[in-house]
DNA sequence: GCGTAGAATTGGTTCAACCATTTAATGGCT
DNA sequence: AGCCATTAAATGGTTGAACCAATTCTACGC
């Protein structure tokens, strides 16, 4: 008989299969709180009850409550908006498992983020060869025509060309490629730009994309593979001559921790 | 004065470079927090100041101190005990970000699993048969002199395939796809167990394990590739065999909405 | 009809406790 | 000196009442 608690016994949740990890009352209100948006009719966007109502009906004080639902935030399946609400970002089903993966974006670990890239994106285009619909087809086509346009007015076509390989994640059927290459995306977007601004990578790429398009509307599986390992060989090679940090891609560089840290030494000071 | 919501608040917007991002105190104490592991000493598995300590030191209330460690605890990075303290799990690192994935461990989305494994496994091996330094092909042999022992005694080798596997990754020298792909194997054996108990996939695979390792050795890229590719063909069509649940997998749903979604919509309440 | 002032709602935050577990210190005993 | 039970911190876990600030809802007046 462990703990008790006195009051909210009336509310406790009904042990079935709690033979394993007692959990803290955090984290139980935490797995209620998702077995509930699992079972709820809540579609993404509608707003969940609020704190105080959720804390009662859960039996735990809404500061416990707030740590479950600062859990789920983490994890993307909720998000607050002061004032207004608690609101569903994504419905959690049963039986999912959520891990969290670490990307570090040290410039010198770019080549492996293009490593994982070329792995995953050439087995989208694979994919693609043989599923994607004349719709899809249209689409891409459509998005290959913004590319070339914003590369021609603009010079550059970064946001067209994010848009046309998302689509490409997008279409294939599988979310879990979506759910690893957008971040991944962000990262390496991310990295191009901020240490010396606006590197111009990929700008032998245009027409492979065009290219590409084709090989999927003819299904050529082996083509669009190629045409994706050619962008990639494009980008790394543009990456090892414009950039001297990226060459060794096994050199373990020197940590460079910096980054302001406004933290500890006797709390508070002045400092007007 | 007890009411300081804005003493601190005052002497924290300075001539920071934070030009976005009003957050939250919760969220300005976790990365914080952040920053401040990612520049102590603390080594993994040693103990972070207290609660109450680090709550006054970031000049926040307990009760938010502990909403920000829920959050670094759910990335993995702090892990707390009761009575002896809060642990470092993982040493942070500035400019990585965090991703959170979320596996659908249904077993009709099986194939999906598969697909990911395919892409990942096979440049995994590709990138190894031009890496893969002696030492470690004498590690893979080793691992496949196991799962044979395994196999011809227990009848199975789900044990020291898995070791086997999880090596390949971890030897790749790239350590994003061990970070993905040793939850993505989890799930699957998951997937395996669980449903129908013991779920005997991959039986043909075994002498595949020796032939990709002899591929490995010899510098062989196409051959590595290929033992992968027959390995997973394996499984697949023993999952079409034995499962039903596994069938059309093609089954086409209404294309995801785009890359931005998530707005406000009419309150709407009553729940449960 | 429409805009707006004010009330109600909601998330964000604080504080002062108390509990249960774990660890460190103590002190007596052999 | 060495051992072990007892005690005294120290620590995370949890509670409740309160207040703040942003948002939304309501109703009043024009």
């Amino acid at each position: 008989m462990p703990k008790v608690y006195r009051h909210s016994l009336s509310k406790r949740r009904k042990v079935v299969v709690t033979s394993v990890t007692p959990q803290s009352r955090a984290e139980e209100a935490a797995s209620s709180l998702l077995a509930y948006l699992a079972s709820s009719k809540l579609t993404v966007g509608q707003r969940l009850p609020a704190e105080r109502v959720l804390a009662e009906q859960l039996g735990v004080s809404r500061g416990i409550l707030r740590e479950s639902l600062t859990h789920l935030a983490t994890l993307g399946i909720v998000e607050s908006r002061v004032g207004s609400g608690t609101f569903l970002c994504k419905r959690p089903s049963s039986n999912e498992q959520h891990v969290v993966m670490t990307l570090d974006a040290q410039r010198d670990t770019l080549v492996r983020y293009l490593e994982l890239r070329r792995a995953l994106e050439t087995e989208v285009v694979a994919l693609l060869a043989q599923r994607a619909t004349a719709a899809d087809i249209a689409y891409f086509e459509e998005l290959v025509n913004a590319v070339e346009v914003e590369h021609y007015t603009k010079g550059t076509a970064h946001e067209s060309d994010k848009r046309f390989h998302l689509a490409l994640y997008e279409r294939v059927d599988n979310p879990l490629f979506l759910q690893i290459l957008m971040p991944l995306w962000n990262v390496l977007e991310h990295l191009w730009n901020s240490p010396l601004g606006n590197t111009e990578v990929g700008q032998g790429t245009l027409p492979l994309h065009r290219q590409l398009v084709n090989c999927l509307r003819a299904g050529d599986v082996n083509g669009a593979r190629a045409s994706v390992t050619a962008m990639l060989d494009s980008v790394e090679q543009d990456l090892r001559t414009t950039d001297l940090a990226a060459q060794g891609h096994l050199k373990r560089a020197v940590p460079s921790t910096n980054v302001s840290d406004l933290f500890i030494q006797g709390g508070d000071s002045e400092a007007a």
